[in-house]
Parts: structure tokens; sequence; C-alpha cells
RNA sequence: UGGGGCGUCGCCAAGUGGUAAGGCACUGGAUUUUGAUUCCAGUAUUCCCAGGUUCGAAUCCUGGCGCCCCAA
């Protein structure tokens, strides 16, 4: 064998098609190889189905192929006070968050590296896609092969001593691949479907959801011209770019959510996917972190997406301290804050940041307002 | 209490004698490791009410009820 065959690895199981592939791929390349079970989320008493304790059966089938062992490790405290904790904090700012963003920064690239650094490993593997590049003495975090579901924009808080103890096993390949290989493997997962949803919270109704943590405060929704148009329950449950839920039809084109005015609880919105009061081409962003460890140079030019799974746009960089201005190339719409900018230099995830004001030519009805 | 207009699904809105378009909302599904967006499908035996004319009316007539506008 050759000299990987002494290192070990630890990979997050999740029972999802992903995890399991990038195990097996592991053990193929030699690695020793313990498959972890995250739970990180105390269902809920009213859950329809426990969600969670089939994904455990899962993975412990697909570790029992793999003649891996598969050890179980709960983080719901840590993930309550790290990531949760945040997420309702921002909605109730008026924001819209990115979990999972928090999710990989705080538990899976933290909490869970920790655990399998305890556990002897040197390495922790996970089923994203994502690829691993060390070049210059400096390692690169560059998108998933599969441009389809790149999952780069969800790891770049990640830095250089988390990327130097992490593995992607499956980045190089597109997601029909590794279907077919885990079908090859005889697992009983090949054909499962992807999950969605807030990691470890899973799909469900997301307001109702929400509600159970952030009572509703009901107000009314005016039209950009400030003309009532309807009831909302909560400015929280809304967010920018928004369409269903607004309960309000009329005029032939849809509404959507346009801005929040939380001073006076007022919704606003607006007619048409492509108003241009829905449109802005700068923003401003904070918290950032860089995969490299420093910022690039200021004005750099790149590219960035707004959210994910949507296409890159050209923009510039400047200046860049602990906050940066972004101008895009493009009006992009919808900027939403909360949510996260990541910026690439073609296949390289620079890092990112959190938006946290957008620049709006056109004039809103109350001023400062997102 | 003079004149004019209108009343079709929760909201806009076609249809003016031949047996209820479409859009929005809503519901379901697809896509999606956030929240969204997008895509596909479904949704009025009934046209404010009551009579009448007609083989046949949401469409014509009569009478109500409701609303709007202009005059006062």
């Amino acid at each position: 064998m050759n000299s990987k065959s002494r290192e070990h690895v630890v990979v997050g199981i999740s029972g999802g098609v992903d995890s399991a592939v990038a195990a097996m791929l592991l053990l193929q390349q030699g690695y020793k190889v313990t498959g972890v079970f995250m739970k990180n989320w105390e269902e809920d008493d009213d859950a329809e189905y426990c969600a969670a304790e089939e994904d455990y059966r899962v993975a412990r089938e697909v570790c029992a192929q793999l003649e891996i062992p598969l050890r179980a490790i709960n983080f719901a405290a840590e993930y309550w006070d790290r990531v949760f904790s945040y997420f309702l904090e921002e909605y109730r700012a008026g924001h819209t968050p990115n979990p999972d963003v928090m999710c990989n920064k705080e538990i899976k690239f933290k909490a869970f590296l920790d655990y399998a650094r305890s556990l002897g490993a040197s390495r922790i593997a996970t089923g994203h896609y994502a690829r691993l590049d060390l070049s210059d003495g400096y390692y690169r975090l560059l998108r998933g092969r599969d441009g389809n579901k790149d999952q780069s924009y969800f790891l770049y808080t990640l830095g250089q001593n988390e990327l130097s103890q992490s593995l992607f096993p499956i980045g190089e390949l597109e997601k029909p691949h590794v279907r077919q290989l885990a079908e090859e493997a005889g697992f009983a997962n090949h054909d499962r479907k992807d999950s969605t949803g807030i990691c470890f919270i899973g799909e469900r109704r997301f307001k109702d959801f929400l509600s159970r943590y952030l009572p509703a405060q009901p107000g009314e929704i005016r039209s950009l011209d400030d003309k009532p148009v309807g009831q909302h329950d909560g400015l929280m449950y809304c967010t920018i770019g928004q369409r269903h839920g607004l309960g309000i039809g009329g005029g032939g084109k849809p509404w959507y959510v346009v801005a929040k005015d939380l001073a006076h609880n007022v919704l606003y919105v607006v007619q048409g996917l492509d108003h241009p009061a829905l449109f802005a081409a700068e923003l401003g962003a904070a918290d950032l972190s860089w995969v490299r460890g420093e910022p690039p140079v200021n004005g750099l030019h790149c590219t960035a997406k707004i959210r994910y799974r949507q296409q890159d746009s050209g923009c510039q960089l400047s200046p860049i301290s602990d906050v940066v201005d972004v101008k895009f190339d493009q009006a992009q719409r919808a900027i939403t804050t909360g949510q996260s900018v990541v910026f690439y230099d073609n296949e390289v995830c620079l890092g990112g940041g959190i938006i946290k004001s957008i620049v709006n030519e056109t004039a809103l009805p109350v001023a400062g307002m997102a």
C-alpha cells in the first residue's frame, strides 16, 4: 500500500449518496476511514416524521457495507448556540441569514473537526461538491467539477487551517457519476432524493417553523407608491425578491417583496419580476472571510454570487478592509441583507462576506431601509 | 331619488344570444444542502338577486339590491 494507508480520515456520513461515495473513495485510496453521523437538531415533538432516524439508519447500513466503524455525535447544543441563535437574531433584525454557511463554519469545520482530531484523525472529509488544491504553499478552494452542484458557495468561510485538514473526495465528480458509483457499490441510497432545506433541520414549511421562534407581527403591505395592498404576518417571514405567500394579486403581474420598513412594520412590494426597484449594482459586505487568510489586492476585479446557484457576475472590490464595497458590472436582482456574497477568480473561491447594505439607484419610500 | 356608468372565481379581467379566455393569488409537484427565485400542473356547471323572452342568455327585457361618476 501507499503512504496514505496510515492516514486516518473521519468522514461525515449523512445518510445521503454523496457522503457514502466519499467514504468509499477514501477507502479505495487507502485511507483508514471512520464514519461519524452528526445529530445537530433535536427533533421537535410535533414533527410529522423523524427524518433524522431514517438518515441514521441508512448511514449505518452504508458503513456496514463499507466495513468501517460509524460513530454518532450530538452537536445540538453547539448548533443552537452558534448557528441557530445567530439565525434567529438575523431574522429578528429583518435580514435573511444563510444558516448553512454558518453551520459549515461553526459545526462541520470546527466542532466536528475538533472531534475528528480527538479520535486521532488527521483530516475530515465531507460529501461537498468542491475541490481543494495546494499550490505555492497555499490551499485553494475550487468550485466542484459539476457546475450544477458546486457547493463552494457554502464553504467560503473556510481558511487555510480548515482546508489543510479537509478532503472533498467527490469534488471531481459529477452527480450522476456519484449515483452510478453508489449503485455499483450496492448502496441502497443510490437513488435517494437529494436532501434540501436547512442543514440538520430539514424540509418543512419555513414560515410555520420560524413562527415557533419569532411570533407573528402583522402589518401593512404597501406598493412603492405607498398604497395599501394587503397585510403581512411579520416582516421577518419575508425576504427580498420573494413572490409567494403574500396573498396579494390583481393587475396581471405577480408581486414581489422589494423592501422592509422595520420602524413602521410595513412591507413594500412591487409588481413584475423585472421591476427596476428590485435591482441594484452595489452593495456593502462585512464579516469578511478570505480563504487564503488575507484579503486580495484592493480594487480587484473578480466575479461574485449573491446567492447559491446563481451565475457569477463581474464585480469590483474596493476598498477592502473589515468591510468591502462591491460594484457589479451589471445590476443584480434582489440583493438581500444577511445573505452571503462569495467571490471567485474563475474556478477559485476567494472568500466572501455577509451583505450588510445595498446601494440602490431607485429611491425607496423610506431612507435607509433595506 | 336629474343624468351617465358598472356589478363575471379571493384580486385584475375577456366574453354583447350558442353553451364561462387569460393573468395574479392559492394548492400540488419539479428544481434546490439557506431563505428566495424559476418551471410544470390543478382550480367558477357558473356570471349581484328575482322574474321574463328564446330551442338556447353572463350576454336581450322588467323589477329589485349594491357601487361609482357628473350635475345639484
